[in-house]
DNA sequence: TCGGTGAGCTGACAACTGTGCACTGACTGG
DNA sequence: CCAGTCAGTGCACAGTTGTCAGCTCACCGA
């Protein structure tokens, strides 16, 4: 037990330099995902992006697998906030449908290589990686259902309903993100694939004010 | 006698017999890639399955992405025609809905390597392949909206809204196709993934009964 | 029947892979 | 202050990789 002098700075230099080196072989390997996939990712090419010695990378990490859970961790585990928070700041739908579709846009907009990882692992050839990314995404359409319970419009609905709803919100999504990867850098084209997104989230909107018909 | 002068065997054995290997090498891929992805799938690796030699490979293929957009081909090129067929065969709304469902989980049991390979391979990270399937994914919407377009009920139907829909149910179909490999063999968990998807179906179709609002 | 074609083979090459082992030296807690 | 920890290094090893050149020999058309 520490009964030490209390003092505030408990990082140590140490500590933060292991920190910065596995910050760094997260961030080689996520420059090198751009044009492969996690599987073909070799452990050399990584450490030698990130400027250590190869023997270097088993401080960090046990496998690549490992370090593509991390990666995992990294790029979604801090959106479950932001999502909670955009889904109760507004009530009205097309606000609240506006407000959606922008918050995915600005996600590919400012971290377009983490998303990439993300829609390619998600089917990709590393299980544990695989099974990362769909737990996290289970947890999103859990916390969306939930905020969905909470609209006056949704109190008679069936739990499985709100549910299954949640999770076609949650895969609209995510089908959006990979459709802006894919426009790219075009600012048209993204517009497009944004306007697309809204009117898919308006028909589905439509679709459960009448439900279940 | 064996020697039948105006045979109508156009093949040649030879041929045939490149056809064979050709096949084999296919099928060797296939089978390993249900464990990893292309881009981490050695050509040795697969002349080794099927039984060739190494350089062998190169009569038949370029390269792995040449493999790859061929396996591409395989799975999807004979698929226009039952999904048109699916889609022509019935005008009211639960039976097709049903039957789009029970399509696509008949083609995930009967040829899950195939299906495997198109979800991890979507996104994957070589780009000729990623681009062949998003290519023939968008034939497909362009054929599901020919198809709306015949419906009584969407005949005032703007043409950018039939596509946003043909396409909003291209994705749907995917992503159930992706469900239901994620759900395994357990024939429970797999109804289960068939029922929501037929939830899925019935919203969006209620909803596209009411567009445009 | 005979020369040409081409699928598939063998052997070899340099380049690269993941990982084990022993080592250094800056940091650490007592 | 000093002994211990541990992130990072260098070297070595056995395997594996993609690809080249040249060979065999079953098939082909004429």
């Amino acid at each position: 037990m520490s009964h030490t002098t209390g003092s505030a700075a408990v990082t140590g230099v140490r500590q933060a330099r292991k920190r910065r080196t596995r910050q760094s072989l997260l961030d080689a390997a996520l420059a090198l995902l751009e044009e492969q996939s996690l599987s073909g990712l070799g452990l050399r090419e990584v450490t030698r992006a990130a400027g250590i010695a190869p023997t270097a990378f088993y401080r960090h990490f046990r496998d690549m697998a490992d370090l593509g859970v991390a990666l995992v961790e990294e790029s979604l585990g801090s959106l479950h906030a932001t999502v909670r928070a955009n889904l109760a700041a507004t009530v009205d739908s097309e606000r609240r449908i506006a407000g959606t579709v922008e918050l995915v846009a600005r996600l590919v907009r400012e971290h377009p290589a983490h998303v990439r990882f993300l829609a390619r692992e998600r089917h990709g050839g590393v299980r544990p990686v695989r099974e990362a990314i769909g737990g996290e995404l289970d947890r999103f359409a859990v916390e969306v259902a939930a905020e969905l319970a909470r609209l006056p419009e949704a109190s008679d609905w069936r739990r499985e309903d709100l549910l299954m709803l949640a999770r076609l919100y949650v895969d609209l999504m995510v089908t959006t993100a990979s459709a802006l990867l894919a426009a790219g850098p075009d600012a048209a084209a993204g517009e497009r694939v944004e306007e697309e997104a809204r009117r898919r989230l308006r028909l589905v909107a439509l679709g459960s004010r009448h439900w279940p018909g």
